[in-house]
DNA sequence: AACATATATATGATAATCCATATATTAACT
DNA sequence: AGTTAATATATGGATTATCATATATATGTT
């Protein structure tokens, strides 16, 4: 069955995209699939409150969704996202690479990322 | 010979995209290849020097050209936009006939336009 | 099990910054 | 002169950042 699809403006669509932490965010969640709060704070080198009322309002606007697992909350693209607003979201990632490398560095030099063993779909 | 192509920062681009009246604009000249600014005037139905800022933002940030016709302005999509850029204007435009509407409306009903003859490439 | 401590995330309150709008004016063209 | 377009300034409103704190979960100790 074909997923409820999220109905989005346009405007506050791209409201949520201009700036340079939530995009950041959208970027490396839509290229890493699954980033939990303390990953995104880490690879965007931020303190966490910023990161966490960014997330929320992309979380809001249903440009994300989240999910607890123990201590750490995932935050993942919604899957019912418009498919126009997910073209929009992997033609931006797929064209501008150099903008989240250092984010990518930042992920990776991070010690002991929590796992997502209990991924249950 | 390839356009040369416009380095356009992601955030900037997204930001033009955030305002309702800028991305009316975009969206109606996407899709009507070039208007001049008393026409997108009357499509927002919204007062002159607020559209003409709006423009003259969209084209500082190189997402417009202009070109000037006698007493007119025409605006046209920047033909030098990266690749992804184009798409996210033409995916935009298309999935969201609703969101301009009423701006073709009051294009249409748009008494004596002014017309294009002297376009020269 | 009960308790204390540590880690991860979210939020309230406030201050600071940025952005859009309105009005008035100026400039460019016919 | 009349029409079209751009700009300057002031103001109000929205957005953002930060600190301190709250909540939830996990871990360690007795």
């Amino acid at each position: 069955m074909p997923n409820p699809v999220v109905l989005l403006n346009p405007v506050s669509f791209y409201k949520c995209l201009a700036d340079e932490i939530r995009l950041r965010c959208m970027i490396i969640i839509e290229q890493e699939k699954e980033l939990c709060v303390c990953e995104l704070t880490q690879a965007l080198d931020e303190i966490q409150p910023k990161v966490s009322r960014h997330l929320a309002q992309l979380r809001q606007c249903e440009l994300l969704t989240d999910r607890r697992q123990g201590q750490w909350v995932f935050y993942q693209i919604n899957p019912a996202l418009p498919n126009w607003a997910k073209a929009v979201l992997s033609q931006t990632a797929q064209a501008n690479q150099d903008f989240i490398k250092q984010s990518l560095i930042n992920l990776a030099r991070m010690g002991s990322r929590p796992d997502r063993t209990k991924i249950c779909g």
